[in-house]
DNA sequence: TGGAAACTTTTATTGAATAAATAGTTTTTT
DNA sequence: AAAAAACTATTTATTCAATAAAAGTTTCCA
């Protein structure tokens, strides 16, 4: 992929960060010092933008997630683990408190990357099955396992609470899964 | 407490679960086939009938909740596991999902839930901090197993992912908390 | 006494009109 | 060739008056 297309997309990201979605095209143009004319010769229009930042920011999710599964070293229960946080953990640079509020106003670019979290847990689910069928696991309904953890790190982002405590997002996070993946075991 | 006064708050309770908060001084009026003017000889204004019926509700959660505390033949881990489970199950007749939506269109009386939510949370958290200084449960941050358990919750509540499958709401928060619980066992 | 309904006043909703912001294009400049 | 700036055509936000709904009060009647 071209240098020029993914500075731009960074910029994207970054605004986000910044703004939320409360950003111009201008805002882009202005921070890297291209003119809208440069975006639109590689995207068509904003929403292809959005879509396509979205896309280039799951392949890296992606990517790391093959790597931990086929790496070796590590037993079953722990690539389930470290595939579970490598969402956010490759995301450390997204502020996800912001997707969250994306919900209503963008609903077309939310539900894309809805549908990216879902496919991602597709991977997680079929790594808790073959545990459960090796009996590592207990036979506990897979949703319930995903929707824990889902609204643990939902919650997480979204409260304050945190904030006043010495534990960090991140910390909360492995906590939450070694709770998880503990009570799990067999 | 009067009969007609509870008579007043069931109506409450149940148009709130029929209709969210979208239901008026009339529609409960109709709904008992009582004046008026009867609710306002027991309740000065809308917002007071609002409070009332909280406290009306969550009284029986507290009074629950004591039961499970007193219970000599339980644990300290079962206890625990009940109390948390208490809030939802004496609200079984209750739309939590509705109660969710009037964080924006009712602030002040989500409010005074989520106050009453926090001060129920403060006998489970002194049960866990006991689990703790015993040595029954692992030494994690409580916000984490508050949140992670909050987020639950509210995940159960708010997706439409249970629907398809045979899991219950309430089966999924026992095995939520089966696997909470014995995660952070010792 | 309390229900039914009529009535007043406050609050919420709607929609049209206007103003502002911004996507996308074109022109000018470096 | 690409940035900067100017431009236009849409979209989106804002305002405000009209309308409707609902809270709260009063009157009437069984």
């Amino acid at each position: 992929m071209n240098t020029i297309r993914k500075s731009i997309m960074d910029a994207v990201v970054d605004l986000f960060n910044e703004k939320g979605m409360k950003f111009t095209m201008d805002d882009i143009s202005k921070k890297l010092h291209i003119s809208k004319k440069t975006i639109y010769k590689e995207f068509d229009d904003k929403d292809e933008l959005f879509y396509a930042t979205v896309d280039y920011g799951f392949a890296a999710i992606k990517q790391k997630e093959s790597e931990i599964i086929a790496d070796d070293s590590l037993d079953l229960l722990d690539k389930i683990s470290k595939v579970i946080v490598c969402l956010p953990d490759n995301y450390r640079n997204i502020d996800f408190r912001q997707v969250y509020q994306l919900r209503e106003k963008y609903p077309v670019v939310y539900s894309r990357i809805a549908g990216k979290i879902e496919t991602d847990w597709e991977e997680t689910e079929k790594l808790l099955a073959e545990a459960m069928e090796k009996g590592l696991i207990k036979n506990v309904p897979i949703p319930v396992i995903k929707l824990t953890i889902e609204g643990a790190i939902e919650k997480f982002l979204s409260t304050q609470e945190l904030a006043g405590t010495q534990v960090t997002y991140e910390q909360s996070l492995n906590s939450m899964i070694d709770i998880i993946m503990n009570g799990l075991r067999a």
